[in-house]
DNA sequence: AGGCTGGATGTAAACCTTTACAGAGCGCAT
DNA sequence: ATGCGCTCTGTAAAGGTTTACATCCAGCCT
């Protein structure tokens, strides 16, 4: 009601003296119009201020480019930068984002998936860990759409990953605190349920084991990486005194929750203990001490997924299974040599 | 090509052996066709799983149902809530958000408006503070379509604004020092472009105007409101050796950049100076000491400003100008009393 | 019996493109 | 002259809805 009345492809033929049809190749083909009357065309369109209509393109097309994504959190520090690669590789390439916001909500995740199957997505971009509820149900109902996983892998799904190696990262992550000299090296964040978790937690265990150093499962406390479950998991260990010197942790996060229990306990960081975190958010180089972490380049990520996404679309087959990035050791203040106390 | 072929609603209609505008009524104005028939609709809906096929009702209703966000930094800690709060009130009314990242690059914002005069989106948010570049240049070519500005005003347009209260937040918060007994305050952040440092500068003097303080001009830095521009002004304080007793910063990001300084300079916070920001982001309750500050409802700014927005897109003229929040002081401790060291 | 009302349904146009196919015009070789 | 090939352009169908308008029919009133 306020946009008067856009001028159409056929203002635009009308104007320049030619059919709808030319003016759609002078658009789309311009080789296969003659110079003059492409000329007449340009014209006919800067005077008439035409725009294609994308809806009766994408229409006739049976394509909307625009790209969902599905994302537990889109405020998750961790997400942001992923997001900015996704949106750069997706505006390059002309298409659009569309986010959605599950907050985990199964019946959110539905009900975003109205967007594929009205047809006003192509394709799903996976930050969530698993498949949407509701996508596989109904026989006939609804083919799966091209879609990506990005920084969570999907289990027991075929679906391309896009992401940090998170086994030779926290790998690398243990074996920095080991060759610093620790031996009694504490795990926090274990979830059986979340892939991420179980990644590092086995890169964790493939350092200690690769040094020699025997796997205490005490060492090893539960945590959905939260920095709240980093906090508990820290006072859980004080509750039961038995203590390691170095807390490698599944996520900044939880690294900053385990760093405000032993803040709140008086200790002296990191000549007491040290603390190692896994993503790099931003806040990590700000927190005293400043955070020893592995950095993912979030940003190659988003606009690798991105670029797989669009090639699944525009191409077919998928031509690889996973990409995996390497993390960055970034050596802060957080870690040091333990205390020879004993 | 994955999507076999769709059901379309002809599909529907000649299974349950109706026209095509029955069925269609069946689904929009359920009133207006009998009980019996559309029991017969919905039963063929189910048995061919069809689904609207969203371009095609897009097109010939001209509407999108759908909204653009524009945004200088997704990422951005202060947006991220404020996003999450768009999207609720929007997916709760079935409308979907489309991302625009714009860097502040006037060249991405122009190529954002393509949705718009393409009408793949109907309204417009505006979180970037000010009007996009190119949107009203050529004359006839785009109709200004509904929109409102969130977080940041934009000056000079007549354009409905739903954020905080700056003025009178940083008024609340100039208080609040001039309580504890501070005299001398500065403010770190002046910008004159920017509306909200304006605002927020304006409230600082007001308050100290109503305390009876002279406003001492070298106590008020400019800064962009990035880490890095306090962490500079409060050096530069130094340098001059021209000092205050308690900073009011523009923002969290910038008290986050003056702590850095003071941290550095080995100061006792909040002993030796007292720091208050503005935002209330995440980590502003992790970092040491913990800061005060003014919090903002980032959640019931983003669902007013959509509900706003929808309410504009579907009934007409706005009733409201402008809506204000009010900023809450959350007191941590990273204020106190100032020495009495004179 | 005739006419009127109102509810339920069908017909067809409109929304705006893209593109397969056909046709026109022209140069050139046969 | 005829035919062929090439370039450029036009015609019309198709994409899947919504909805104004027409039609039909049953019931009811006079």
């Amino acid at each position: 009601m306020l946009h008067k009345k856009l001028a159409t492809i056929e203002d635009v033929a009308a104007l320049a003296g030619v059919s709808i049809a030319t003016v759609s190749r002078a658009l789309n083909e311009p080789t296969k119009v003659a110079d003059s009357t492409r000329r007449r065309v340009s014209e006919a369109i800067a005077q008439t201020g035409y725009t294609t209509n994308a809806m009766a393109r994408n229409l006739r097309m049976r394509r909307s480019n625009m790209i969902l994504i599905l994302a537990p959190d889109v405020g998750d520090p961790n997400f942001s930068n992923i997001l900015v690669g996704l949106e750069t590789e997706a505006s390059k390439r002309g298409y659009g984002l569309l986010i959605g916001n599950t907050q985990n909500d199964p019946l959110r995740e539905a009900d975003y998936l109205r967007f594929i199957s009205s047809n006003q997505a192509d394709g799903l971009i996976l930050l969530t860990g698993h498949l949407p509820y509701g996508i596989g149900e109904a026989e006939g109902s609804m083919r799966l759409p091209p879609m990506v996983a990005v920084g969570e892998p999907v289990p027991n799904a075929d679906i391309p990953f896009i992401g940090v190696d998170n086994l030779e990262a926290a790998r690398i992550a243990t074996e920095h605190l080991i060759a610093q000299g620790h031996k009694r090296i504490a795990f926090i964040g274990r979830s059986s349920g979340r892939a991420v978790n179980s990644l590092r937690e086995r890169g964790y265990r493939a350092a200690l084991q690769g040094a020699g150093i025997a796997v205490d499962p005490a060492m090893i406390i539960d945590g959905d990486g939260t920095t709240e479950s980093g906090r508990a998991a820290a006072e859980l260990m004080f509750v039961r005194d038995h203590l390691p010197t170095a807390f490698f942790c599944v996520n900044d996060a939880t690294a900053l929750g385990v760093m405000i229990s032993l803040n709140a306990r008086r200790y002296d960081l990191p000549a007491d203990f040290s603390v190692m975190g896994f993503d790099d958010i931003s806040f990590s180089s700000f927190v005293t001490p400043a955070l020893t972490t592995m950095k993912q380049p979030r940003l190659n990520i988003g606009e690798r997924a991105m670029d797989m996404l669009l090639a699944l679309l525009e191409g077919g087959e998928p031509r690889e299974r996973e990409v995996l990035f390497r993390a960055e050791l970034i050596v802060r203040n957080s870690v040091k040599a333990p205390r020879t106390r004993f």
